[in-house]
DNA sequence: GAATATCCTGAAATTGAATTTCATCATCAT
DNA sequence: ATGATGATGAAATTCAATTTCAGGATATTC
């Protein structure tokens, strides 16, 4: 983590741009935090530790971050983007409607799949979205169960 | 086409609405329209027949073509939202970010795939979204490829 | 360790798609 | 025709996201 901080760090540095502490803040905020955090709920965490910090700055870092290949955006349709940490290798999503959990799962067949669709048609893949909504196990089951989010 | 518009006149007569004039051009729109419209071209292209109906107007009918069933909302991360008819078969897409050019793709081995990751999770699917993005033929062979959009 | 150029900041203003409000009009059932 | 209610267009509102701006922080040069 120390290091993964120091090396952004670094490269921040090497691109012309300068330390902050509130970037700081930021960052190590988001790779604390849990997986596809919204812009909102990072903010309110971070401000735990710094109340100082503006909005603006945490959608300033998270592109940032996106930028130097350190942190994906997603978008689930709920009108909010998400983010999440880009360390971890290629996944895709099942997102449950009913209590907003998120599932990740990777598919080397699927993948295969895409490349040979991409192929067929000329096409030169840069990223893809896959992207599977319904209802997890908890609350495909019980009618009553939990609402977390 | 006619067929269809009487169809739809009557499943929203059923469903307690009424009848009207722009909202009937709208929907004709979006049916002659090329597929994956925005909002903001269909109401370009109904204007030019129907020069009085507003854009609240082209939204809410939209809106109420997604609830029939007979429209489709996508997102392809540009901004504004598209629709496309519902009356073909599911497919997924390849979107080519110079151009903007769209292509259909079906791939039921995909889909089979996908049935299998959401079996393995006891997750109970209701939709989902497969979008490549990169570069289409034209645009990944020529460096100057016309910008259509 | 100044001096200075440039970057970064938080607050506030702005943007822009989408939705809602509202007074008026149109459509339907009687 | 009458009355009830749905639908309309314009304008207002919403809300995430971006931009503006004046002040503050940081790196670089001497
Ligand atoms: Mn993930
Ligand atoms: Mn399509
Ligand atoms: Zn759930
Ligand atoms: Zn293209």
């Amino acid at each position: 983590m120390k290091r993964l901080l120091e090396r952004i760090d670094r490269e921040i540095l090497a691109a012309g741009g300068k330390r902050s502490r509130s970037r700081a803040v930021v960052i190590e905020g988001f790779f604390r935090a849990r997986d596809h955090v919204t812009i909102e709920e990072l903010t309110r965490s971070v401000r735990e530790s710094a109340p100082w910090i503006g909005a603006a700055t945490v959608y300033r870092t998270l592109k940032l971050l996106e930028r130097l290949g350190y942190a994906k955006e997603l978008d689930f349709g709920e009108g909010a983007r998400r983010y999440e940490s880009n360390l971890s290798p290629h996944h895709d999503h099942l997102v449950c409607r009913q209590c907003g959990t998120v599932i990740e799962f990777e598919d080397t067949e699927i993948e295969n799949l895409q490349d040979l669709v991409t192929r067929r048609h000329g096409f030169h893949p840069t990223a893809h979205r896959l992207e599977i909504y319904g209802f997890c196990r908890i609350c495909a089951s019980g009618e009553s169960a939990e609402r977390v989010r």
